[in-house]
DNA sequence: AAACGATTTGACCAAACGGTCAAACTGACG
DNA sequence: CGTCAGTTTGACCGTTTGGTCAAATCGTTT
């Protein structure tokens, strides 16, 4: 009997397809979709092609199954900005939230950006949608505070757009900040660098 | 005869190798390496595949070839800050250089962007010595200027990152930024965004 | 127009790919 | 211990992929 999109019931059903997205965020992360292999993956997660098609019915279904769970706890940072506390805290605190997601999950950061990059065929739709809502909130949010003048006036849009930038490029472009750094641990300066900027830029 | 690494001679092969690494940007930058078919290349550059291995032997070369072209421009504008200007306006102009070329040469970006965060497999080598070394030149240069004054004191490397990051964000992760903004031209807002963010980060 | 290198192509190949299937195995429960 | 749903697998299939090759065509020079 084939599983559906039932939710796993059993303990193996709920160990397995743990097993595989965890294997699959590893491959799709660092080969993108076309690159990844279904091979690699149920080798990745210790089970064989066949076995791994039992618990998801395609390459495809897996791809789709990592990046639903991945969009919630990505925007979760900015779902969390509270429109009654201190602009530039909040600000700051979520500068600070995603910087600590571009560390702890890197490749989740990865996925997403590969994902964008290849012009996001299988998550248009809830960028232009979702996300914009959510995004244009916040900004709106950001407007009050700047109209208020708690913080100082920029472009709200952009100054989202900055922070997911500054802080994904960690993730993103590790290998190259590395490469650069040398010896240096990114995240060692980053926060303090990130903090000095946003107080600068948003200090009325 | 085979071509091998020959520069080429003929102006049927300049015409066609041109074909080809217009068509394979085109490609690449929106698939991935192991995302891009030959095929798919070869009748984008108006070619057969046959025609298209006569000029190069492999994939791989195509990818390296590019890449390897699109390293020098890339790195152009850093090499373009000049030492003896004024501190604030070199690193504005720099800024709004490496925008420009988001906005003029997306795709390039988006390969660059890609081979990045797949680990560099084919460039991590320039990465650690070339690159590493023009960025530390200019950091010295930056804290230089900082030491006398001349600009706000930050971590250079960092400063620098935050520049790349900025600027191809634009480029990278145009469908999300496009998504969000609606009707809006990223575009527009952008260089002034950009140039307000440096001047208070950077201005004594 | 003859001759020769440069260019182009259809046919082909081996390997890798995503996915299927019937059959075998496992383990929890009566 | 028998049973049966749940799980696992080896063998297999059709397609796609990167790449080859001999033969055909083209273009230029003499």
């Amino acid at each position: 009997m084939t599983l559906a999109k039932a939710r796993p019931r059993t303990r193996i059903q709920k160990k397995n397809r743990a097993a595989i997205l965890e294997a699959a965020l590893e491959v799709f992360s660092t080969h993108g979709f076309r690159g990844a292999t279904v091979d690699q993956i149920a080798s990745e997660a210790g089970l064989s092609k066949p076995n791994l098609l039992y618990y998801f019915p395609s390459k495809e279904a897996i791809h789709s199954a990592l990046l639903e769970r991945l969009l919630d706890t990505w925007l979760d940072p900015l779902r969390a900005i509270d429109p009654q506390g201190e602009p530039l805290e909040e600000v700051l605190a979520y500068v600070r939230r995603k910087l600590e997601m571009s560390q702890s999950l890197p490749r989740e950061s990865r996925l997403f950006a590969m994902e964008v990059i290849q012009g996001a065929p299988r998550i248009h739709d809830v960028l232009s949608s979702d996300l914009k809502q959510l995004v244009d909130e916040t900004a709106a949010l950001l407007e009050d505070w700047m109209a208020q003048g708690r913080i100082a006036r920029v472009h709200p849009h952009h100054l989202i757009f900055s922070i997911w930038s500054l802080t994904q490029h960690y993730a993103d472009f590790d290998v190259q900040v590395r490469a650069v750094l040398g010896r240096e641990d990114p995240f060692a300066a980053a926060p303090a660098f990130l903090e000095t900027l946003y107080r600068r830029l948003l200090t009325p």
